[in-house]
RNA sequence: CGGGGCGUAGUAUACCGGUAGUACACCUGCUUUGGGAGCAGGUAGACCGAGUCCGAUUCUCGGCGCCCCGACCA
C-alpha cells in the first residue's frame, strides 16, 4: 500500500471533541470517522485491524466447534415482544415505518437466533448445536462515552450454544472460556476471567473478560497470587482483604477494567419464550439449554490502543497491525537511488506476503517519523543515502524502539520467520 | 435522564455590539531535507431559528449538536 495514496492522512492535532485516548489517536492517525456521537466509520487503516481482529475470534470460535453465520440487521418486532425485550430492554432502538409498521436493529440476538436454530434441531441427535456472527450491533445508550469502547453502534461477535443437558453446556462454557482466553493473549492483552452477576435469567455467575485499563468503566478485585478475579458489583470483599480462593494467601487488589467479553448461562429462557423443544431420547419434547457468548470486536481495538499506545502514537501488536511494515523512504524524491531501493524492497516484501506501508511521500524525515510513530505500525524499515551508503537498511521496532541494520534478505528471513 | 461545559475555515484557537486574526493542513513558486522546515503569495470560517438593537458572530430566549460527571449499560 504507498501512503501517498492512502485517502486518508494524519493530523498533528485530535479534534477538541474527543477526550478519550483511543479515539484522540485513531482519528488523529486516520483510522476512524466519527458520524455522531458514539459512532464511528472505519477507514482503510482501521477497517484492516478491524478485519485481523475480527479473523483471530473467528479462529477461535471456529476450533470450539462454532459455525460462522450471519443473522439479519433488520427485525421484525414480533420476536422482541415475544421475549418482553421490546418494553423491558431499554437499550432497544425502536423503528417506525412509513406504513407504522415497527421494527428494531439487533443489540443482541438471541431473539433471532432462537427460532432459527429451532427450526433444524428436531432431536437429540441434533445438539448440541454452537452458532456466532460478527456483525453490528446497536443500543441505544443514554450517553455514549470512551470513543469507540462504548457506542451505539459497534461490532460484536455474538455466540450462541443450545445442549441438551446442564452437563453438556458446562462443559462447553468451559471450552469457551479458555477460547476466549486465547483470543485476548493473541491480541497482545492481558484479560482476567471475572466472576460478575448472571443476568436477568438465571442465579448462577457469568465471567465477564476484563483487561486492565484506566480507560475501563468496570471495578474489578483480582489476586496477585491465583486467577481469581470478580467484578466488584457482585463481591464483599476489598482491596486488600486476603484471597479465599488460593492456598497462597494471595492479597487483592482493585483496579479498572474494560469488559471485552461476557459468557452468559441462559438456560432455557429464549428456548421457553420461542417454544423451541426437541425430542429426547425418550421420545418427549425438552427445552434445550441455551448459552450466549459476547466478544466486543471494536471496544478490543480501543482496548488495544489505551492499553499499548505511548506518548508518540499507537503501538499495534504484531497480531492485528493494519500492516507489518512502514517502510519509510527519506530523500527520494531528490536521490532516484534512495526510491528505486525503496521501490525494490517494496517489492521484494510484497512478494513474499509481508504487508507493507510505503511512505513514498515527498516529505521531511521529521514529518514521516511523527507519523510512523503516530500510525504504529510493528516495523518501520528505513531507506535513505545513509543506509544505501551502509548497505543495509535501518530497522527499528515499534513497541520496544530496538534498532537493527539488515539486508533485503536477511529482513525477509526475519519477517518471515517470525510471521 | 439529572448536573456542568462548549459550538468561530478541514483541524486547533484569538478578538470583538460596527461582518473576523493566527497556527497547522490545502493550492502556487523558491529554498531546505534523519524527528512535525523557511520565505512569498493564495483558497477557505461565526451550528440553526427567533428576539433586543440603527447594527448581533458577540447580548437574550428556544432548538440542534458535541464533551465531561452521575444515573443507566437484560
Amino acid at each position: 500500500m504507498l501512503q501517498s495514496k492512502l485517502f486518508t492522512k494524519t493530523r498533528k492535532e485530535a479534534p477538541k471533541d474527543e477526550v478519550s485516548k483511543n479515539a484522540q489517536l485513531l482519528i488523529r492517525g486516520g483510522y476512524i470517522h466519527k458520524e455522531m456521537a458514539g459512532v464511528y466509520s472505519y477507514l482503510p487503516l482501521g477497517r484492516r485491524v478491524l478485519e485481523r481482529i475480527e479473523q483471530i475470534v473467528r479462529e477461535e470460535m471456529d476450533k470450539i466447534g462454532g459455525q460462522e453465520i450471519r443473522m439479519a440487521t433488520l427485525h421484525p418486532s414480533e420476536p422482541w415482544k415475544q421475549t418482553g425485550a421490546w418494553d423491558g430492554v431499554d437499550v432497544v432502538f425502536k423503528i417506525l415505518s412509513r406504513t407504522e409498521k415497527e421494527y428494531t436493529v439487533g443489540q443482541s440476538e438471541e431473539e433471532i437466533v432462537t427460532p432459527i436454530a429451532a427450526e433444524y434441531v428436531l432431536s437429540y441427535k441434533d445438539l448440541p448445536v454452537v452458532i456466532y456472527q460478527i456483525g453490528q450491533k446497536y443500543r441505544d445508550e443514554l450517553r455514549a462515552k470512551s470513543g469507540i469502547m462504548r457506542g451505539r453502534e459497534f461490532t460484536m461477535k455474538d455466540m450462541y450454544s443450545f445442549h441438551e443437558t446442564q452437563e453438556d453446556f458446562d462443559r462447553f462454557y468451559a471450552q469457551a472460556k479458555e477460547a476466549y482466553l486465547r483470543v485476548y493473549e493473541r491480541l497482545g492483552l492481558v484479560a482476567k476471567a471475572t466472576e460478575a452477576s448472571g443476568g436477568a435469567f438465571t442465579n448462577k455467575l457469568s465471567y465477564e473478560f476484563m483487561v486492565l485499563t484506566e480507560a475501563g468503566e468496570d471495578d474489578i478485585l483480582y489476586c496477585n497470587s491465583c486467577s481469581y478475579c470478580v467484578n466488584v458489583e457482585i463481591s464483599d470483599q476489598k482491596e486488600g482483604d486476603t484471597c479465599t480462593r488460593c492456598s497462597a494467601n494471595g492479597v487483592l487488589s482493585q483496579a479498572k477494567a474494560s469488559e471485552v467479553g461476557n459468557i452468559f448461562d441462559l438456560g432455557t429462557k429464549y428456548t421457553k419464550d420461542f417454544t423451541f423443544t426437541y425430542k429426547n431420547k425418550e421420545g418427549i419434547e425438552t427445552h434445550p439449554i441455551m448459552g450466549c457468548f459476547g466478544i466486543g470486536i471494536t471496544r478490543l481495538m480501543g482496548v488495544i490502543v489505551e492499553a499499548l499506545s505511548d506518548d508518540r502514537g499507537i503501538v499495534w501488536p504484531e497480531s492485528v497491525a493494519p500492516l507489518r511494515v512502514h517502510l519509510v523512504e527519506l530523500g527520494g524524491a531528490d536521490n532516484a537511488d534512495v526510491h528505486t531501493e525503496a521501490a525494490e524492497l517494496y517489492r521484494e516484501l510484497t512478494e513474499a506476503g509481508i504487508s507493507v506501508l510505503w511512505d513514498d511521500r515527498d516529505a521531511r524525515a521529521g514529518e514521516k517519523f511523527a507519523d510512523s510513530d503516530l500510525l504504529g505500525l510493528p516495523l518501520r524499515v528505513v531507506v535513505s543515502e545513509k543506509t544505501l551508503a551502509a548497505g543495509k537498511f535501518e530497522c527499528v521496532e515499534r513497541a520496544s524502539g530496538h534498532t537493527s541494520h539488515k539486508s533485503i534478505s536477511e529482513l525477509i528471513g526475519h519477517l518471515t520467520a517470525n510471521g
